[in-house]
DNA sequence: CTAATTACTTAACATACATCAATGTTTAAC
DNA sequence: GTTAAACATTGATGTATGTTAAGTAATTAG
């Protein structure tokens, strides 16, 4: 239950198998059924997730009723609501469980606990921090500058495991544009590639 | 010189002059002129820039040479390519001078070496990369969600400095819209507002 | 196994915003 | 202080994507 967080921890950390036991061993995991929701905008939640098995969303709804993905959250990697988590105001966006998914609920004060167990937690703490938001920037860059084709198109290069297990009407949510849109761009594309 | 960003650290850190002052000793400072390009993708730099006086951009030139700006820089702000100062890939996008400029070089290493010197340093800094995290979701959904006049409107609400110190077309260009459309916005803003 | 949801596709039509081009206005350079 | 350059506005027109609505396919629930 606690395997997959300690092998990230040990994938990206020079420490031993019992470092790593002992530095998860107060987490607890929980389970969500699809169409679970996990938060919701105003609440106040000071946990993190890391997700062991299933997949988590991260999206606002609009004044019409609409949705927009902000964030995928699969196998080994971690969502939370910052706005709550790390800066106690209330929430502004929901999360809920895209498939039956396994969490380990990882509490705020974690790294900053851990820190003489695992001396350079805060190191990778850190570094993943960048890599988030290196990648926010990318995706930014995008919106303002591709065309709904050219996104699709990054997006399954990218996450050529979410192309096939999300629904397209949520893929066209995180691209920003609408499903009815995404299903001609898809067609589209197969009609180059078929001449 | 220093005294801005002894300033910063002060003001987030229980820690006294003379900490900050032995901190932030090693670090040099560099004017850049208007117009002055800083980097550019394909560059290596593994510096940080903290602005002192001025104002940076941190932007995308597309196929079709049109610019995407990623981020502003005023003063007190922090910009690098995160590819290239933490990753050490080649960046991927622009750094240039809106305006006449001093800024404080900070080397890629600068938080991991004065942790003796400031112990919460890695602290601060996690809770800077959350900080900008959470403006860039806010950003994102944006993008997704809202139209040319509500993103313009959010901008100077949020940025209300920025909106008398930058040109409209750049203004523009962060939101994802033509000059030509951000003039039009802003007409039917001043109608709407006199009726 | 069937009915009922939910997801996807397609087409006709609508619209926000882009593009192009001309003109006016401000800023900067000499 | 004049001229050129950069910036902003406006109008005519184009286009990518949105909307509405219908029909088909695929999942899910009972």
């Amino acid at each position: 239950m606690l395997e997959k967080f300690q092998s990230y921890l040990k994938e990206r950390l020079a420490i031993t198998d019992e470092q790593a036991k002992e530095a998860t061993s107060c987490l607890k995991s929980k389970t969500f059924k699809k169409g679970t929701v996990l938060l919701s905008p105003g609440d106040l939640r000071s946990d993190s997730y890391f997700i062991n098995e299933g997949l988590l969303r991260y999206f606002s709804i609009d004044e019409k009723g609409k949705e927009h993905i902000i964030q995928f959250a699969p196998e080994n990697w971690m969502v939370s609501d910052r706005n709550s988590s790390v800066f106690n105001e209330p929430s502004i966006f929901f999360i809920d469980a895209i498939e039956n998914t396994e969490v380990l609920i990882v509490p705020s004060n974690f790294f900053a606990d851990i820190q003489k167990l695992l001396p350079h937690i805060l190191e990778l703490n850190i570094l993943m921090l960048h890599n988030s938001i290196r990648f926010m920037q990318k995706r930014i860059n995008m919106l303002l500058s591709a065309t709904a084709e050219e996104r699709y198109l990054d997006f399954i290069k990218l996450y050529p495991n979410l192309t096939l297990r999300v629904p397209q009407w949520m893929i066209a949510s995180y691209l920003g544009i609408t499903p009815e849109s995404l299903s001609r761009v898809r067609k589209d594309l197969a009609k180059k590639h078929f001449k």
